[in-house]
DNA sequence: CACCCCCCTGAAAATATCTTTCAAATGTGA
DNA sequence: TCACATTTGAAAGATATTTTCAGGGGGGTG
């Protein structure tokens, strides 16, 4: 089969609620021009798309009923009536529920208490994408595979590092044998020692990150369980994921680069799994999480005496 | 013409937005025994009713399209298709409407979506405490004492460890010099070489971690400008800062360790401290961000749009 | 630089869905 | 019981949606 990107997510996306600006981000990047601008489109004014035929929409901007058509299947539709449906859904809840939010760019002037409110707005909003567009039945599939893993293996590179290394260090708190990877060839010198049993999970916001592919595919190769966090789940590194755990792909701008946003999102996927396997552990992963608390205790001194110079 | 009920209020009403009930029960009387029980499902499950066809509701309730055509003009709507549309945006808003009650504790057998969706309302919680509980005026000192900086210290063990690293390599990125240290006995061998002119950043959750006191305090001594990122402005490690930005505390518990909600937190000053210097230092900082972009475009492989095997 | 291949794209055919028409069925009052 | 009005659904007609298919670029390769 031709394999391309309609493929991938047949039948794997159930119909978005209210993510649906989330999942167009998410999805830009592998969408065609033309796609881009109904999606565009249908992601600016929900309540105007809904009111239109495929035609309208299709001549609105600029394109091919077929295009339309498209577009809805690649959100997760099964054709641009359901699309529509959904639209009107949306339409709704923005009608009645919250205000639309004022997401202005943070622009080099702003005083920076209005810097505070828009990186902490765009952050829960970014949470929030992450949440609605992330799909639990691979999540919970993941933390089935490090629930029980022998061994755990995690890469990240630059930003993804840190996140990869959080992950690692909350693994190891409750017991299990995490070690994270920023070093792409010690990365897949270990791979190659890890098989059946073992996990990988690879951290990259682009998906494209040759670096922490690499040793994908050396532990896939090997016959460990794979893990894609990634921003990109129709990228390189999805080939070889077992389970791919979308992040949400918040609008970038010069003062606020993509690595900032997708830290937050890929942060809630870590705590996420790190809950599960917690769950999933409880009988071993409770004494541990008290025991490392203990030990950390007599680390903080008690309150010292008073001012400063 | 023969008048029936379709020339009465033919244009009258504006499609019913959520309405729909009353209207339901309003002219339920001036229907027909088919009529009424079309009404009857479209009030009753409004969500199951948008899903379906002309001829599948017409079907469930036995009666025929025209039936159903003739409720929909009925209750205002130029068609059956105004009608699916304005039933699901009732369906939505209704979804909407009940509060998910995200804000018990995550229990040891809380499904995984629950898990989910509990984590990203504490965070966005956390975000929103944070963000109202900043100090904008220690904020924006601490920015220019970091924007003017000739070198800068972060120092964090632990969870915290990750947050200063954040910093140190969004610094690193816009030009500073900047430096996490999670060795304590090293950051305090650095610390003593920094002076006037230079800043040390200590992020401890608790505000008593002696591991990044003392380098602060060293710092502090030799005359550096001190700044501290604690969830304990009263702590001891104040005494030696010059400028505390305060992060929140959320309620912790066993399964959502006080490490996790701090972090989110503390990655929020660290994010605002970054825009507010690159803000600050715009003509060095944005050629700074373009050209670690560039250089790191090269490690991407273009982009494969293949499948999986 | 020319070539080729692959994928995007929209026109138009095919299908599904919605709307209208119309005649049969049903009920109603004399 | 009959005449008449009303309701109802089957099927024809009109739209809207989906699929198919062939022409047109863009990018890589020799």
């Amino acid at each position: 089969m031709t394999s391309n990107v309609k493929e991938i997510f047949a039948g794997e996306a159930p119909p978005a609620p209210a993510a649906l600006a989330a999942k167009v981000r998410t999805l830009a990047p592998s969408m065609t021009r033309s796609m881009q601008r109904v999606a565009e489109a249908v992601a600016g004014d929900p309540a105007g798309c809904a009111a239109l035929t495929v035609t309208g929409l299709a001549e609105l901007t600029g394109t091919s009923e077929a295009t339309v058509v498209r577009t809805a299947r690649l959100l997760g539709y099964p054709g641009y009536r359901d699309l529509r449906l959904a639209l009107a859904g949306l339409a709704a809840q923005q009608q009645s529920g919250r205000a639309p939010a004022v997401t202005a760019d943070i622009a080099v002037d702003d005083p920076i208490a209005d810097v505070v409110a828009k990186l902490a707005y765009d952050e829960q909003q970014t949470l929030a994408d992450t949440a609605a567009g992330l799909d639990t039945v691979q999540l919970g599939a993941a933390v089935n595979a490090l629930a029980v893993a022998r061994r755990v293996d995690v890469y990240g590179v630059g930003a993804s590092g840190l996140v990869a290394q959080d992950l690692a260090q909350k693994l190891l708190r409750i017991g299990h044998v995490a070690h994270a990877h920023s070093d792409p060839h010690l990365a897949i010198t270990n791979a190659v020692t890890l098989r059946s049993g073992d996990v990988a999970v690879s951290i990259t916001h682009s998906g494209a990150t040759g670096d922490v592919i690499e040793p994908l595919r050396v532990a896939f190769e090997h016959g460990a369980t794979t893990i894609a966090i990634t921003g990109r789940p129709d990228g390189p590194v999805s080939q070889y994921a077992d389970h791919v755990l979308t992040t949400s792909i918040a609008r970038e701008s010069e003062l606020r680069p993509a690595a900032m946003s997708s830290r937050t999102s890929q942060l809630l996927v870590v705590d996420c799994l790190f809950v599960g396997v917690a769950q999933r552990t409880y009988e071993t992963a409770a004494p541990a999480l008290s025991a490392s608390y203990e030990a950390l205790a007599h680390r903080h001194k008690a309150a010292p005496r008073g001012g400063r110079s």
